[in-house]
DNA sequence: GTGAAAGCGCTAACAG
DNA sequence: CTGTTAGCGCTTTCAC
């Protein structure tokens, strides 16, 4: 970065506000007054001040310098769970940084998007950041980029995962209920033989079956927990766990979510209900399940988790929890004054959204 | 944001690198190397340096400081059109920023919203930005929040609108050649009887017909560039464009466009073909249109511009552009170091996607 | 209404 | 390999 932006207008590194002052024969404070604290002195002066600024190419304050002296950026850090750039290839990340976007919107606050290099060790990204405090967006446990935020002396605001985390405000939603009450629903359409379509459960890829060991021990808690919310729901209906088939992906596409579809259907031809952790996933899983031949809800019961509008779309039965307003909440609870005690949790509801794509098994 | 972030967490401010310095009995250079240098010292000492620190909770060189003496934030600043938040509704929009992030991702870069509240006179918002350029995206003629980043002395770059702004690169598409091009295969098909569908000219709200006066003087170079191709097309098929009924929508949504739609086939039900400025606006449209009972493409011919993966799916006849391309190109021409002379502008190719909603004319 | 003094916390030559 | 010297550009009491 250092030369890259070494440029034609960069060239023009003029006048400072020293210099400025001096030019005036006024004191650097009068010159910071004019543009700080316009009641602070004459219009006229401010006039004349702010004129010959523009004459000798003065940009105003430096904004660098300005945030070193008042310890404050006017910015808020954003860390997200993956590359910077996947956040924008998912509707979920995206309803969040809209909601977080709007928060700071309010608040005029920057919003700095913290790049972490795809596998990076580069955890000096975040300990460069000028910000006045983080949001933490869906990390895995045990991150080192998280594990830097947490050095920072700033507020820090987690959203989703990781729970637990001591001096940090956390809003989410309540998965593992979530998903009880899903499978109360497809228990309670008659549903006994499922299968599950999960999102990655660690940081090596497993693109398969994954055992009861795997699922508990699953680094990323969201996904933990809805598995977890899923074992209690059916296990209450009386159906054993262990018998129950959990495929993993890495990726978390739709064509993922077809592939593993293929991949349970054929193991497991028998299920009459496959129940995703994700809309994405569940949106592949419909394809490849049609693509199959298969009559969804005839003969074949798939859900998903999210609420995201592709899955309204397709009538797809599903979770809805309030994406955006997490990112909003998030961002208010990191820039809300007042209050702030110890560390507060947000559990935003969800809510059962049954529609045409669950239904009673066809046996 | 001043209290605001004056948390629990915060509180903790407590060494700096001097301190640091002090407690070890070595020099403030030392600690400094310690942590940008690491072969400037031996691995001892920087072990030792180091886990004083961590003892002293010391976090880390400040960041601002930092950028203060090194003359750089690590961050660039993204203005865009709207509300910070819009951006994430509109799917070339998150395209372009994906494309933007990855740029910055691979520079190592950190990539600043800048909040540009709604109709703010708030032009400090860009003069406090901490960032060492700006991208700017799409915005009106003579906005003052763009004005403001050109007050800045760090490099910028333009993504499609305004262009000719000196000392500025940009990138972009041709998008009168490219509407010429969709003229030219409407008018092959036989269309003559034509209606337009356009994006806000104005910054003041026309939801109705705009006449040929305005849509030549509009603020938004990109439509008037889009009705220009559109009127130089149509124009070498014997088409009288100022006959052409033109209706202009203020808000960019589906629901926009679809009232839009009625609007015009309500005044001008002999129309033949709708070509809609937008994606957003025509697949609206096409909504508005069979939900008016109307047979698209067989006896009506709608066409977007874009190319969003809706689009495709709706499988609208459009332009596509190369919106994620347009992110990264914008990005790397901020950040790519060398051949930094004149002004650089970028033009990227467009691609005419006939599909399933353009026909010949029904009589 | 205006100025003088005192750093914010750090890095970068350049000596030693 | 380590320390000295000089600020980066600005804001902010606190007197005048």
């Amino acid at each position: 970065m250092a030369e890259a932006l070494e440029g034609r207008r960069s060239t023009r590194r003029t006048a400072t506000l020293a210099s400025l002052a001096a030019e005036l024969g006024v004191s650097r404070t009068t010159v910071s007054n004019a543009y700080n604290r316009p009641d602070q002195l004459s219009p006229a002066l401010r006039r004349r001040v702010l004129d010959t600024a523009r004459r000798l190419g003065y940009p105003g304050p430096d904004p660098v310098a300005r945030s070193l002296r008042t310890r404050k950026a006017g910015a808020v850090g954003l860390l997200l769970t993956e590359a910077l750039s996947y956040a924008f290839r998912d509707p979920v990340a995206i309803q969040f940084l809209e909601g977080l976007a709007l928060a700071c919107e309010d608040n005029g606050s920057g919003l700095l998007l913290v790049p972490v290099s795809p596998e990076a060790e580069d955890v000096g990204a975040v300990a460069r950041a000028g910000v006045d405090g983080f949001v933490v967006y869906s990390m895995p446990d045990d991150d080192e980029h998280f594990a830097a935020v947490l050095e920072r002396p700033v507020p820090v605001v987690v959203c989703d995962q990781p729970t637990d985390v001591p001096d940090v405000d956390r809003v989410g939603i309540d998965d593992q209920a979530a998903m009880v009450e899903l499978a109360q629903h497809l228990a309670g359409l008659g549903h006994r033989r499922v299968g599950v379509l999960c999102m990655r459960l660690s940081l090596d890829r497993n693109d398969g079956f994954a055992s009861v060991s795997r699922q508990d021990s699953a680094r990323y808690e969201v996904q933990r927990r809805r598995l977890a919310g899923l074992r209690d729901g059916f296990t209450a209906a009386g159906v054993d766990w262990s018998t129950v088939p959990v495929v993993e992906r890495f990726d978390h596409t739709e064509a993922a979510g077809a592939h593993a579809f293929d991949q349970l259907a054929e193991r497991h031809p028998d299920v009459t209900a496959v129940v995703c952790t994700s809309d994405i996933l569940a949106l592949g899983a419909l394809r490849g399940a049609r693509a199959a031949g298969r009559d969804v809800p005839g003969d074949l019961t798939i859900t998903g988790f999210d609420g995201v509008p592709a899955a309204e779309r397709a009538g797809l039965t599903t979770v809805r929890q309030p994406s955006l307003d997490k990112g909003r909440a998030a961002g208010e609870l990191l820039l809300d004054r007042g209050d702030r005690q110890r560390s507060r949790t947000l559990l935003l509801p969800t809510e059962l959204m049954v529609r045409q794509t669950s239904g009673p098994p066809k046996s």
